[in-house]
RNA sequence: GUCCCCAUCGUCUAGCCCGGUCCAGGACAUCGGCCUUUCACGCCGACGACAGGGGUUCGAAUCCCCUUGGGGACGCCA
C-alpha cells in the first residue's frame, strides 16, 4: 500500500470560494484519513490574471478552515525551467511539435465546426511539417488518431472517450510559457502527486493528461471527479448567488468546523449521520459514498449545522472565533468566566456567531434600552409592587445565586399572589429590554447584584415616569 | 452544435453494485403539539420523492434501452 500523497491546485485569480474549498477539504481529509501528504500548489501560469493577494486570501481562507499542507506551496510561476525541459522531452520522442497556426485561422476554424455541427477541432496541419522552433511558433501534443481513453474514476467509474474526439492541444504558448493541461501533468508527476481529486468540470480534460501521462511514461494517478456544488436555482454557483467567499462566510458568523461538516457532507454520505466533528471526519472519510450527483447549495442547512456546532463547542473553544463580532459591537468583552457563562447561556439559542454577539448585548451594554413593544406590554402599574419588593429582598441577601433568586420569587409570589409569568416577565424587561432572553434566573446571577439592582430600580423609574 | 456526466421528498441524502426485508429511511426547511416565566433547546407528530416510457424478471427505486430534464466541457484560462 503506497502512501496517498493528494494536493490542492488553486489559481490565484480571486478569493476561494466554497465549490474549491469543498475541493480543498476531500483531498485534506483523505490525506489525513489515510496519513498520506497533502500538497499545496499555486497555480499562476496565467500571469496576467494571478495575484499575490489572491494567494494571500486562499491561504487566509484555508487556514481559518482548519487545512494545512505538508508541501508547498509550490508556485508554478517559479518550475517554469522543469516544464521547459518535460516539453523538450516530448519534443525529442516524437510526442510533441511545433505549430504555426495563427490564432485567428484556428478561431475560424473553431466558428466553422461549430456552425457545421462538429466539435471544434485542430485540423492538424503542422502535424506533419516538422516544423523547426520559431518566435511564434506553439508547441502542440502529438495526440492518439484512434482508440480510446478510458479515465478510472472512483467516483464516477469508467469514462471512455474517443480519441477521435481529441486534438493535439496546445502545451507550449508562443510566448514560451507552457498550458494548463501540461503543467498540471508535469507537477502531479514530479510531486509524487498519486490521488487526484477535483471539480467534475475536469473531466473533459482527463483524457489528454492521461494521453500525456502516457507519452511521459508515467503511472496514472487514481482520479477522482467531484460533483459540482450548485446554487438555489441549480446553476452553477456564481456570484449572483450571493457570497461565494469562505471568508465570507466566517465573517457572517460561521464557525469553521460548521462549514467543513456540511461541505464534505454535500457530495459525501456515512449512512444517517449529518453532524460530524474534524476528529470524526478524518477517522471516517473515505472516497466511498461520494455522490455522483450535483447538489445545491443550502444555506438553511448550513446554518442548522452551525447551530448545532456552536451548541457543543466548549466556551473557551468558541471565545476566539465570537470575540470579533463582540468588538466589532463595541462590548468590551474579554476571555474569560463571565464570557463562559455569557456564551453558555446564549448557545443553544444561535445559529450565527453574529447572532451570538447581539442577543449579548444586555450582558454588555451599560445602559438596558428597552423595546417599546415589550416596555408596552409588561410595564405596568402592576409591575410596579412586586418590582419594589424584589428590590428590598434583594438588598437584604449577601448570596446571588439561581438558588437564592428563586426564593425571593417564590417569597414575592406569595405576598403578591401573583403567578411567576406576572412578575418574571417586567423583570425579563427590566433586565434585557427584551421578551425573549435566557432563564432570568441564570441571567442576574450573571449579571451579579449591583447590575440588577440599578436595572431593576431603572424599571421602577421608568414605569412611574410614563405614568 | 459536438462530447462527457447526472437523475429518490422543496433541499442534502440512505437504499442501487449483491433485485424481494422499501406502500422507500434520516436530516434541513415548513406546519402542528408537548415542555416552559419568555425565546430558544429538547421531544413527539404531520406534510413530502423513486422524472417518463419501454423491456428483463414470479418480483425493480435497485438491471438494460429510449425519451425528457439538468449540469459540465469544447481557449495560445485554470
Amino acid at each position: 500500500m503506497r502512501m496517498v500523497i493528494t494536493r490542492f491546485p488553486p489559481s490565484p485569480t480571486g478569493y476561494l470560494h466554497v465549490g474549491g474549498a469543498r475541493t480543498a477539504l476531500f483531498n485534506w481529509f483523505y490525506a489525513r484519513h489515510t496519513k498520506g501528504r497533502f500538497v499545496l500548489r499555486i497555480e499562476d501560469t496565467d500571469t496576467a490574471r494571478s495575484t499575490q493577494a489572491s494567494a494571500d486570501s486562499i491561504f487566509e481562507a484555508l487556514e481559518w478552515l482548519g487545512i494545512d499542507w505538508d508541501e508547498g506551496p509550490y508556485f508554478q510561476s517559479q518550475r517554469f525551467h522543469i516544464y521547459a525541459e518535460y516539453v523538450q522531452k516530448l519534443l525529442d520522442t516524437g510526442h510533441a511539435y511545433y505549430c504555426t497556426c495563427s490564432p485567428e485561422k484556428l478561431d475560424a476554424m473553431r466558428q466553422n465546426a461549430m456552425a457545421t455541427g462538429g466539435k471544434p477541432k485542430y485540423d492538424g496541419t503542422c502535424r506533419e511539417k516538422i516544423l523547426p522552433k520559431s518566435n511564434d511558433a506553439v508547441v502542440r501534443f502529438r495526440a492518439p488518431l484512434t482508440g480510446t481513453t478510458v479515465i478510472q474514476d472512483v467516483v464516477k467509474g469508467d469514462i471512455v472517450f474517443q480519441n477521435t474526439e481529441q486534438d493535439d492541444f496546445i502545451i507550449q504558448r508562443s510566448d514560451g510559457t507552457p498550458t494548463y493541461n501540461f503543467v498540471v501533468v508535469v507537477d502531479d508527476i514530479t510531486m509524487g502527486i498519486n490521488t487526484v481529486i477535483r471539480g467534475d468540470d475536469h473531466v473533459n480534460n482527463t483524457p489528454r493528461q492521461i494521453m500525456l501521462y502516457e507519452a511521459l511514461g508515467a503511472e496514472l494517478p487514481v482520479f477522482g471527479h467531484l460533483p459540482m456544488v450548485l446554487g438555489k436555482d441549480k446553476t452553477r454557483l456564481s456570484k449572483r448567488h450571493g457570497a461565494m467567499s469562505v471568508t465570507a462566510y466566517r465573517d457572517m458568523g460561521f464557525l469553521p468546523e460548521a462549514m467543513i461538516n456540511y461541505l464534505i457532507r454535500l457530495g459525501w454520505s456515512y449512512g444517517d449521520q449529518e453532524f460530524f466533528t474534524r476528529e470524526e471526519l478524518i477517522e471516517k472519510f473515505s472516497l466511498e459514498h461520494i455522490g455522483k450527483s450535483a447538489g445545491v447549495f443550502d444555506i438553511d442547512k448550513l446554518l442548522s449545522l452551525n447551530a448545532d456546532h456552536i451548541k457543543i463547542t466548549p466556551p473557551r473553544l468558541l471565545t476566539p472565533h465570537l470575540l470579533p463580532f463582540l468588538k466589532a459591537k463595541g462590548y468590551s468583552a474579554e476571555e474569560g468566566i463571565y464570557l463562559d457563562q455569557v456564551i453558555q447561556t446564549l448557545n443553544a439559542r444561535s445559529k450565527t456567531l453574529e447572532e451570538l454577539a447581539e442577543s449579548s448585548r444586555f450582558y454588555y451594554a451599560d445602559a438596558v434600552s428597552y423595546e417599546p413593544s415589550a416596555v408596552d406590554k409588561f410595564f405596568k402599574m402592576e409591575a410596579l409592587n412586586p418590582l419594589n419588593l424584589l428590590i428590598q429582598k434583594m438588598e437584604a441577601t449577601p448570596n446571588f445565586t439561581v438558588a437564592v433568586l428563586e426564593a425571593i420569587f417564590l417569597s414575592v409570589m406569595e405576598a403578591t399572589g401573583l403567578k411567576l409569568g406576572k412578575i418574571a416577565h417586567p423583570v425579563r424587561v427590566a433586565l434585557t429590554g427584551k421578551t425573549a432572553s435566557p432563564g432570568i434566573f441564570e441571567i442576574m446571577e450573571i449579571l451579579g447584584k449591583e447590575q440588577v439592582l440599578a436595572r431593576l430600580k431603572q424599571a421602577v423609574r421608568h414605569i412611574v415616569d410614563m405614568k
